[in-house]
DNA sequence: GAAATTTGACCCTA
DNA sequence: TAGGGTCAAATTTC
């Protein structure tokens, strides 16, 4: 059902100019949230810490959202030619073609996220695995993961998980997110830790271990990321001619919180100003 | 026994 | 027609 209040039908009605500073403004809270929580985990453990743990994880949850409503919203001012249907809805098309029951489409839109990361699994959603592929030139099978909450909340989000390189340490894998989350869930197991890209390729790397962390112990290994934000009509503006296409890679490589330090953090804020592509 | 994962088959798209 | 995405029965785990 449409609900005249539902972020889609809000980013539908935005102009493209004023949806372009919903998304970096939205993109700037998420990121800012994920520093706060950063931090909170060096204070010591007490209610306090707990309770602003929780409402970190909430407000990366809604802006990840938020965020993920508005991009697959973009649809219309993209190449579909501004039919007005999110990109992330069903296709319908095999529908009671073969007796099948509620087979979707075997084709994903074009539209998606691709995240390059060292832990694929923690990105504050619950997912289940429904299918491992072969890949051709693959050297690791691809694995299929839909939303637990699929069945009981018609959430449509899936993800693939694609392990990159053999001789990496950790092995990073290629997350791409399909659809949007649909399902009302509190559960986080530790939200991604969003990272914005910058045309200078940047890295972090935390070095060997630097003293022991608690917060291994804790299972809230900081993911460590590469985002690649791309969509096919993407074009950077803060790319000199415009000529590039957005397709940046920011690597984070940190093996515990305890190593994205403040200095890190300082460095983390003075190299990147906003990680979606501007048309 | 319920929930999650594995795996082969089916089917769609390029 | 090959490759990739999904289904669903079988199997495993808790």
């Amino acid at each position: 059902m449409k609900g005249g209040n539902t972020p889609h039908a809000e980013a539908a009605a935005l102009s493209p100019c004023g949806r372009r500073a919903a998304i970096q403004d939205i993109s700037r809270a998420h990121e800012l949230t994920s520093q706060l929580q950063a931090v909170l985990l060096h204070l010591p453990a007490g209610s306090w810490s707990q309770l602003g743990q929780d409402m970190a994880k909430q407000i990366l949850q809604l802006t990840t959202s938020a965020l993920s409503t508005l991009q697959f919203c973009g649809c219309g001012a993209s190449d579909d030619g501004g039919t007005g249907n999110c990109s992330g809805e069903l296709s319908k098309s095999s529908e009671g073609r073969d007796g099948l029951h509620g087979r979707q489409t075997r084709r994903k839109n074009k539209t998606s996220t691709k995240v390059k990361t060292t832990v694929p699994y923690e990105d504050g959603y619950q997912w289940r695995k429904y299918g491992q592929k072969t890949i051709n030139d693959a050297m690791y099978p691809r694995c299929y993961y839909k939303c637990t909450y699929r069945d009981e909340q018609g959430c449509p989000a899936t993800k693939t998980v694609q392990q990159q390189d053999s001789y990496a340490d950790p092995p990073t894998f290629m997350v791409e997110y399909s659809m949007k989350h649909t399902c009302k869930t509190p559960q986080t197991i530790f939200p991604v830790l969003m990272v914005e890209s910058s045309p200078q390729k940047a890295s972090l790397h935390g070095s060997d271990s630097t003293g022991s962390s608690d917060l291994q112990d804790l299972h809230l290994s900081p993911p460590s990321s590469v985002v690649t934000h791309s969509e096919s009509h993407d074009k950077c503006s803060s790319s000199n001619e415009q000529e590039q296409p957005c397709q940046h890679e920011v690597l984070i490589t940190v093996n515990t919180l305890d190593e994205l330090d403040m200095e890190s953090m300082d460095l983390f804020m003075g190299n990147f100003d906003g990680w979606f592509c501007v048309e």
